[in-house]
DNA sequence: CGGATACTAGATAGATCGATCTAGAGAGAG
DNA sequence: CTCTCTCTAGATCGATCTATCTAGTATCCG
């Protein structure tokens, strides 16, 4: 093993796919960024820039998800407000970054739905890898239907992001977290102490 | 005037980004598909792909505007019937075009969003012609804060939309249609007669 | 008819793209 | 030591990218 050469590579890769995209980042700039040698990138990715974007996404969307997982761990008030903090998290990153870090997968999924499959299909296992762990947490605490309400959570996450990060402006995710916590609220299973308004 | 070969161009710059994105669309295909001469292509927008790229989200942003005006005039139920709608409207151009005709803004928004300053705008110019659109139609409804409605009902769109595009399964956007009319309807004033479940 | 303007046509430039190739440095095993 | 395998190093290839440039054609006005 010895060299940390092929995760710097997934890492600069991850880093320029979430900011610029995938068709707009050369391999070149990828391994600028990573300070790895030109030659490192076929010996570690021999499938070229196809499989080393399967392996970014992949890389990118597991390490958002242990960012879920932290908000839902952290969040002993329930569901409702580990959503308002998921979103919370990603506007106050969006911003910070100067609007540079939006949804790490988001840009390559819409760049390769209707280009290539195998970059396509990793965009999609990490969604549905998002969504499932999200609906066992609401199924855990009674909230139902889980997998719909989880399915509504990302897509409200998602295209918040994408409003957010076009109009340089966290009110999107401001708004759309009250409402969707709101939603998610609602859905709680009936305590004996009143959970009124 | 004579020739129609500038709006072929924007058509074609259209379609193209909207099922491949920005930068991995060249200007050579974008020529060939509206069957126009290279020459022509500067000499209708000297500005360049930028240019280019600016005028086509508009005229896509005002194309699809149209559609939702549709939608809402189409609409006497009310405004979260017009919403379920709008959503599934775009789950059958979704669907029918082979998972290629998802939103014709949001893949560029993504690409310019930290790459091109116009483009960005443009693409931000067109989400808030869109919410404006729709806080105005919710407002003459009663239903409020319209603005922080509107914006929730674009954000879960535009996710959905990603989601279905990616998984090739309609299921987000017919799941969350649900839950956002639901959302809607809940908002509605009260009327003389009851407006129960 | 002449002459200006609008548009077409495509060659070409220069840069950069992804990908392949050969050569060599380095470390660990025997 | 020497052999072997991993990884580095970068030259190089053909294709394609955006953009510019020069001609040539059509069209409309007088």
């Amino acid at each position: 093993m010895g060299s940390d050469t092929r995760a710097r590579l997934l890492e600069a890769a991850a880093q320029l796919f979430r900011e610029q995209g995938y068709a707009a980042t050369g391999l070149k700039q990828i391994t600028a960024e990573a300070g790895a040698p030109w030659g490192s990138l076929y010996h570690f990715f021999p499938g070229g820039k196809e499989q080393l974007g399967v392996e970014t996404v992949g890389h990118s969307g597991a390490r958002y998800q242990r960012l879920f997982d932290l908000v839902y761990e952290r969040a002993e008030v329930g569901a409702d407000e580990a959503v308002r903090d998921m979103f919370r998290l990603s506007a106050e990153a969006l911003e910070t970054s100067g609007w540079a870090d939006g949804c790490p997968i988001a840009t390559v999924a819409l760049e390769a739905a209707s280009t290539s499959e195998p970059l396509r299909h990793a965009c999609a296992d990490v969604f549905a890898g998002w969504r499932a762990a999200t609906a066992r947490r609401f199924a855990s605490e009674g909230i139902e239907p889980a997998e719909d309400l989880a399915v509504y959570v990302f897509a409200a996450f998602e295209g918040a992001l994408i409003l957010s990060r076009t109009g340089h402006d966290a009110g999107p995710l401001r708004v759309t977290a009250d409402i969707v916590a709101r939603t998610i609220r609602d859905r709680r299973p009936r305590s004996e102490t009143a959970s009124g308004v």
